[in-house]
DNA sequence: CGCCAGGTTGATTTCGCTCAAGCAATGTGG
DNA sequence: CCACATTGCTTGAGCGAAATCAACCTGGCG
């Protein structure tokens, strides 16, 4: 029974292994328990919204299980896809802390299971304990380096490089390693979003593609990419 | 006698008149006290680093006058300025709450008195009043929405349009109305720097000035700027 | 079955980068 | 004071990359 809860995340704040990697792992046990008794949990179908941009912010997410993406829209109505939340990630803390409107919209990029933490649970949990604060404020840190280094990025790479950094990082994230040394990817975004993340056009990114095609450097059919030597594409970002 | 120390900012935080605008404003008549005893004010030429990209975080900074650079370094070598820091601005809060090295250069635009105060002194205030922490977090999200925005803009606009963008920024911080109408500003910062705003080359950028002054926009000589018609500014960023 | 969103491909044009030369202002050492 | 390098900016020519406009394919899905 014990083992049962374990095994399902979500399920129970006090079991659930993704706490230990994320912001609530400073929390002591009777903070906890009072996290998992105002925590709701529920499914996400693929394509769901989580929030939208414009509407008050209620509370944060937790994720579970699944994939969800962080969408900006500009006054153009371009719409460009900013980042992607994985299990253990909180989303949504920014509006929160500071009682303000979305900024942004998320939506589930599968099937998911997303917790959802009361605004007032979270400032109560924050003024019971300090550290908590610190812990989201080393997340924003992280989150605001990692916007500079994409500034930086796109002010001086290619087109390519920048694919080629984007296809790295899920491959980090959702690579899976072949018999032969190659690594198989399942693309949890679309390539329209996939060329917003890079500043392109979605036709430009079939055409790059296409070229790391001739190139021999990996294979893509629809939403699987096989990487055929993974250093391949690391030595190629080192140029240009 | 008191009338000259609050006409002298940088020389006692109790008076000093930007506090009113930035983080500490939350702080006690004691703790501002705490907060004046340990600061260090001191001035900076132009062109003079404050701290530089890899060394430890001593404390943080205070801008009291003048202006201040912060510039990222990317793995090639190129050099792009993240963002330009005014009086009342607080200066390296980033690494200093984590306990980071620094991940950019900031460096005195013009001849500039900067505050600084030991991290031992700020841990110590933040202790003593959790209100300044949640400050700090503001701070650093509104900086988040600013680089997402940037984000956008880099993926979906053209140069020209960037320029435009980057040139009303300008005027709001550093233009002067003139008698008939128009505005006056004068750039702090290099052509170069400008470009690398933008994300463009900086013989492009020249050819994007001189496309404005064909078109009548505005005219630039060296540092000065004079935009005819602020108006047409604002219009001209509506399309593309 | 037709419709539609997502993706590919082609033709054409525009934009921005590279390389290169030249110029004005500033600084420097003899 | 001059010869000289240096720095920041402009301008030109040529080229390559990417946007645009368009046609077409493909796999769901009502």
């Amino acid at each position: 029974m014990v083992e049962q809860r374990q095994a399902m995340p979500g399920a129970n704040c006090l079991e659930c292994q993704l706490r230990q990697r994320n912001e609530w792992h400073v929390l002591t046990e009777k903070e906890i328990k009072l996290l998992a008794q105002a925590r709701k949990s529920r499914r996400y179908r693929a394509g769901e919204a989580i929030f939208t941009a414009g509407e008050p912010s209620y509370g944060i997410y937790c994720m579970v299980s699944g994939a969800a993406a962080m969408r900006q829209v500009d006054a153009e109505g371009n719409t460009v896809l900013i980042q992607i939340s994985y299990p253990g990630d909180t989303l949504g803390y920014r509006g929160l802390l500071l009682g303000e409107r979305r900024r942004f919209s998320a939506e589930a990029l599968g099937p998911s299971r997303i917790c959802f933490i009361d605004q007032q649970v979270v400032k109560m949990l924050m003024e019971r304990n300090p550290a908590l604060g610190l812990q989201f404020l080393r997340r924003i840190n992280n989150d605001l380096d990692d916007a500079h280094n994409k500034l930086v990025q796109n002010a001086t790479l290619s087109n390519r490089s920048k694919f080629v950094h984007l296809l790295l990082n899920l491959m980090n994230r959702h690579g899976h390693p072949a018999p032969d040394g190659s690594q198989v990817i399942n693309l949890p975004i679309s390539r329209r979003d996939m060329a917003s993340m890079i500043g392109a056009r979605h036709e430009t990114l079939s055409r790059i593609i296409g070229r790391l095609e001739e190139d021999g450097v990996a294979r893509f059919s629809g939403r699987t990419v096989c990487v055929n030597r993974p250093h391949s594409l690391m030595e190629e970002i080192r140029f240009s």
